[in-house]
DNA sequence: GCCTTGATTGTG
DNA sequence: ACAATCAAGGCC
């Protein structure tokens, strides 16, 4: 496939999380150029009220709206009131479950990505959620827009799984800090830094 | 209302 | 180790 349609995000947010390793992460700047990063780490925020860690957790806010929205959505928010995080609504609309995109590798339009990153070089410019979505240019104004299709927007892996998928705890989290919800590609030098040797 | 706490990052 | 900085949640 092409493309990802809305069934795909629409299955249990437990299996969208390592399908998504692979996939392409791809941003269409305003003049053209491209920006596109192959995902290598997410985490699961599951949305059955079992998970005390998600923002979905006490409910719909103004916030965490669009975690209640459709399946193949970003949920975007500011952490911290500096840093934006991206997310990918799964399962059907009223769930409140998703996928916080937290590393990526960098394929193309490195340069750019650099320049919105301060300087930054190398792993540095995509091994986190707030410095991925600097490099991609992401902001609030994309939460709760598609990511099937847009400026910004998830694409498929290209050609069959070459990686074996790690699985680990969460990062950076007071609560539900042992569930094992974080995939990662196995042994990539691309992972955030909270990784530690988990990946 | 007021205070605390973050799904973080850069610097010391 | 700690500040930056804002939106939620908890509590009075």
């Amino acid at each position: 496939m092409r493309r990802l349609d809305r069934a795909f995000f629409a299955r249990p947010v437990l299996e969208v999380a390592p399908d998504l390793l692979g996939c392409r992460l791809v941003r269409v700047l305003p003049g053209g150029a491209r920006l596109e990063g192959r995902i290598v780490e997410v985490e699961a925020y599951v949305g059955d009220g079992t998970d005390p860690a998600s923002h979905a957790h006490r409910g719909p806010t103004r916030r965490n709206r669009a975690m209640f929205g459709p399946p193949g959505h970003f949920y975007v928010y500011l952490s911290h009131g500096l840093h934006v995080c991206a997310n990918l609504v799964c399962e059907p609309a009223g769930t409140g479950a998703a996928v916080l995109l937290r590393a990526v590798e960098p394929l193309e339009g490195e340069s750019r990505m650099r320049a919105r990153r301060g300087g930054s070089d190398g792993r540095e410019l995509t091994n986190g959620p707030g410095k991925l979505a600097q490099a991609f240019a992401i902001t609030l104004a994309d939460d709760g827009r598609s990511a099937l299709r847009g400026a910004l927007r998830i694409e498929p892996a290209r050609g069959p799984r070459e990686f074996a998928v790690a699985v680990s705890p969460r990062i950076g989290l007071s609560k539900a800090a042992d569930l094992p919800y974080r995939f990662t590609v196995s042994g990539s030098p691309w992972l955030s830094r909270g990784a530690g040797r988990a990946g």
